[in-house]
RNA sequence: GGCCUCGUGGCGGAGUGGCUACGCAGAGGACUGCAAAUCCUUGCACCCCGGUUCGAUUCCGGGCGAGGCCUCCA
């Protein structure tokens, strides 16, 4: 009955070769995507800052994210993929949650509360919304050593200087360095220009305004290390320097690249991902860094940046009291009086392309749970199969267009293709269409529970008891049977104020669940 | 002030130089004791003004409007 397995290359050369294309914030085009390594195609976003509780905002790169790893898994084997994504655990804004947080503790316990807290609900909070666990997680703290050699480097090289402890880097010194990109490539934009729109103080200590921190001393309770050679007094990295170091280290050191490398082709990864808003200065600063200090003319061939999110037509604010963190949308009743799963988040988020602003509502996710609803009801719990619909698969590899990819699920699960399909194989694809519909969405990271764990965990989260339903499903049944409708009706009306729906046809009640 | 993005039907949201997105909601029908669920059918669009073109929602220019970055930020 089943087709013989067949591989991910094989699907893939079949269904016309779905070359992927992905939009470069470099280029600002659509671009072939070809990894310098197919065996190791390598990827880095930037991770969170374990400060606070992540919320909605900081949910949509994970997903979108996650949805390029699986397909770049899929086209290229799941063992050829390696994805970083950072955790910065030294910031200030730690220190200051900190201080807040654990007054009376020495800071560096209170930081290693902070910061292992922070981290423990980040990770639940994102297996929660389905996303695979990256391939390496760094943590900043582990990479000090390596900053402060890139950063010596970074002074020997003359983009460097230091003053007053602080290690500065300039921008309008790359010049010198015949590999280095202009800065401003990632932006567009000039040094004249941003010097022009430049309107912030510039600290004393720098040069030139554009200069940006590379190293700061710390103040003696404040986390310190070793400052790079010149400085006696112990600091701690600025912010940029961290993905610069951590990139290195996990996706150039260990494919032949990194530090002690001088060959530039070796000193570029395939994909850096984050917010837009990491554009300037983060990213930035990142490929200024980076390319300095390891001789490159590249930091990663495509930048790929999610857009901006909105909650309610708002831009999303503490003091506007619409900040909505994923842990209060998937356990409290906050939003919408209900619970959410993380897999309606996700499914909410994948109606909109990735580089679109979006505007974040709960009619949103409401829609989307029932859209859930209906597409487990034709998954069922069948297993997934090693078939993606082709017009799945060509959607994510036009720029991840998740939304044309959603509407070729819809497709699929409707009940005309379901009921064909369900008979063999079909035009659609080998597998039969539940399968289909499965293992397509799980491309996208959807329908990875089964129907009935879905209605399970419903249950347990309206805290229903199924035998009390079932005694009440059948008096309702006898109520009907004996045509008294006023009672039946009754009945229908109690079910419903405990959460149950109930299904009937003509010969009597086919089934209940739970009310979503 | 500088740089950038966006403007599609009631709502959400893809896409395209000439033909259906898709989903939700709405309307009509089937089914039902009545409903719900489900199925069938269906109405509704491309901000404004110019230009290019046989033809533009799609390309170009201008306008208006919304948003983002330049400062911590996904």
């Amino acid at each position: 009955m089943k087709s013989p397995p067949r591989s991910q290359h094989e699907i893939l050369a079949e269904a016309k070769p779905a070359r992927l294309r992905l939009y470069n914030t470099l280029t600002r085009r659509k671009e072939g995507f070809a990894p310098i390594d197919p065996n190791a195609v390598r990827l880095y976003v930037c991770g969170p800052t374990v400060y606070d509780f992540a919320h909605v905002g900081n949910a949509r790169p994970v997903i979108v994210f996650d949805v390029l790893f699986r397909l770049l898994r899929h086209v290229y084997g799941a063992n050829h993929v390696t994805y970083v994504r950072n955790i910065t655990d030294v910031d200030d804004k730690i220190n200051a949650r900190a201080e807040r947080d654990y007054p009376g503790l020495p800071l560096n316990e209170a930081i290693a509360k902070v910061t292992e807290a922070t981290e423990r609900q980040f990770r639940e909070d994102v297996a929660a919304l389905g996303a695979l666990p990256p391939t390496v997680e760094p943590r900043a703290t582990q990479y000090i050593d390596t900053m402060r050699v890139m950063i010596e480097r970074l002074i020997a090289r003359g983009v460097a200087y230091v003053a007053e402890d602080h290690v500065l880097f300039s921008p309008s010194a790359m010049d010198a360095l015949p590999w280095a990109p202009r800065y401003g490539t990632l932006a567009h934009r000039s040094l004249d220009e941003m010097l022009a729109g430049a309107r912030v103080d510039v600290a004393p200590y720098k040069r030139d305004p554009m200069d940006f921190v590379l190293w700061k001393p710390s103040k003696p309770n404040e986390p310190s290390w070793p400052s790079p050679a010149g400085i006696a007094a112990p600091g701690r990295p600025g912010w940029h320097i961290e993905c610069s170091a951590m990139s290195m280290a996990t996706l150039l050191e260990p494919f032949g690249g990194g530090l002690s490398c001088e060959d530039p082709s070796r000193n570029t990864f395939d994909i850096h991902g984050g917010g837009i808003d990491l554009v300037f200065p983060h990213h930035e600063n990142e490929i200024a860094q980076s390319c300095c200090a390891f001789h490159s003319s590249r930091m990663a061939n495509i930048w790929m940046h999610n857009g901006f999110l909105q909650v309610e037509g708002e831009k999303m604010s503490k003091s506007l009291g619409n900040f909505v963190t994923i842990h209060e949308l998937l356990r409290a009743a906050k939003f919408g009086g209900r619970k959410w799963s993380g897999e309606a988040l996700r499914l909410a988020m994948l109606r909109t392309h990735y580089r679109q602003p979006i505007d974040w509502t709960v009619n949103a996710l409401e829609e989307a749970e029932a859209t859930l609803d209906r597409w487990y009801e034709s998954v069922g719990d069948v297993e997934p199969g090693s078939e993606i619909a082709p017009g799945v698969l060509d959607a994510l590899a036009d720029d991840l267009n998740t939304s044309a990819a959603l509407s070729e699920l819809h497709r699929l699960a409707h009940p005309a293709v379901m009921g064909l399909m369900t008979a063999g194989p079909s035009r659609m694809g080998q597998m039969p269409a539940p399968e289909l519909l499965k293992t397509s969405a799980s491309l996208l990271g959807l329908l990875r529970q089964t129907r009935s764990e879905r209605q399970a965990l419903a249950l347990s989260d309206a805290q229903i008891d199924p035998e009390e339903i079932d005694v009440i499903v059948a008096e309702r049944s006898a109520a009907r049977a004996a045509r008294n409708w006023p009672e039946s009706d009754r009945l229908r009306d109690e079910l419903a104020a405990l959460g149950i729906a109930i299904r009937d046809n003509k010969d009597g009640t086919t089934s209940w669940e739970p009310k979503r």
